[in-house]
DNA sequence: GAGTGTGAATGTATTCACAGCA
DNA sequence: TGCTGTGAATACATTCACACTC
């Protein structure tokens, strides 16, 4: 339970922390500068980042890989597997599916939403696809949280208006739109063209960006 | 040319003006406070955006949707087509394929590069696969400077670095690790997994977002 | 002595509020 | 009067620096 709330940055760096803690040993020990180092920012950072949500480290010694490991897993919710709804069953949505198809990790795509009568009913990468309008008796009765929407432009705001009447906590909206969902819920964009155009502002205004990483 | 230096956060709004002022007519006027609206945020940011860049506005009328258009696009640098290179033909390669293959919107995938023998000289969406030995001659030769990687994350680095020399300027990072590069080169990372470890963060901690945009 | 945990200082981004203009 | 453009004020994020612990 954070004692001042944390912003998103923080949640970003912690998620890469764990990344690179994960190809450590259990036992080993490490101190917030190496693995800032690692992450690409300061230690002191690192300290405070992790000082939101506790006292894991020891004066001298540093902070115990395992341990840390299973704080930063907790903190982010990711000492569980996490089954998501994925709308629209595309070939994004198949590239999605290859990602997160399989349960290994914390997430793993439960179920299938999309219109095409071609799809329905049928499995694609081993998960089963429905028609939409099913969209809120089976997330929730799988208890999904988390809904993916790969879904055409058109059929975005549509797609995730369903999935919030389904009772999802969060989406992660892959389509070229945004969209609009109550503030009780957790949207984040991952629009590809957004993020060239980043980079081409940078490139049209050779700017360097601070750091190497990010 | 800005006269301070926008951060990355400027871009990204201003890329959401973009998106919405190409859905108005040319001639339109539109003012601050209605497009923040839009966008999600206040008319005074929106204002602020656009002042690193000049003055487009007209006071009491607003701004013209064509001259704010036109504007926009050349501070993004989405007044040109940037042909791409794609490291990484597998099933997230072929997603991105169908994306950015076919030449609308100002990118555009034009080469791709992968170590499987049977895609090396196919075309996959029409779009020509060559090794990645082949990566520095073609990337000049075609005078790229955009590269996407969806490869897996084994081969991340050695595929950033691949690009980087063969002079690459900017790279959209899709697989699962962080790459390094040297700070000249922009780089964004769009993988999926940290994007839901943000989502299930929000979610364990039910924090809400302050802003339902985003 | 080496490394954590954290208040205080600095730096950056957003918001406020108003002068100036048509 | 309505809306832009922008300095000044505020809020937020990062860095610094040091007291404290093993």
């Amino acid at each position: 339970m954070p004692r001042e709330k944390a912003s998103e940055n923080v949640t970003i760096r912690l998620s890469l922390c764990l990344k690179y803690l994960r190809g450590m040993s259990e036992e080993t020990r490490i101190s917030s500068g190496r693995l800032a180092e690692l992450v690409g920012t300061s230690g002191a950072r690192v300290r405070k980042d992790l000082s939101y949500f506790g006292q894991f480290g020891t004066p001298r010694k540093g902070y115990r890989v395992g341990r840390l490991r299973e704080e930063i897993s907790k903190v982010l919710g990711l000492d569980r597997v996490w089954p998501i709804a994925l709308v629209g069953v595309g070939k994004l949505g198949r590239a999605l599916l290859n990602n997160f198809g399989s349960e290994r990790g914390s997430f793993h795509i439960q179920v299938g939403f999309d219109v095409n009568p071609n799809k329905i009913g049928k499995r694609v990468a081993g998960v089963k696809v429905y028609h939409p309008y099913q969209m809120p008796k089976i997330i929730r009765e799988q208890k999904i949280q988390i809904g993916m929407i790969a879904a055409p432009a058109e059929a975005a705001q549509e797609s995730a208006d369903l999935l919030v009447i389904s009772g999802i906590k969060g989406i992660l909206n892959f389509s070229s739109t945004r969209v609009v969902v109550p503030s009780y819920v957790k949207l984040k964009n991952a629009d590809f063209t957004s993020q060239l155009e980043v980079i081409t502002y940078y490139i049209v205004n050779n700017q360097r960006s601070k750091l190497a990483h990010s």
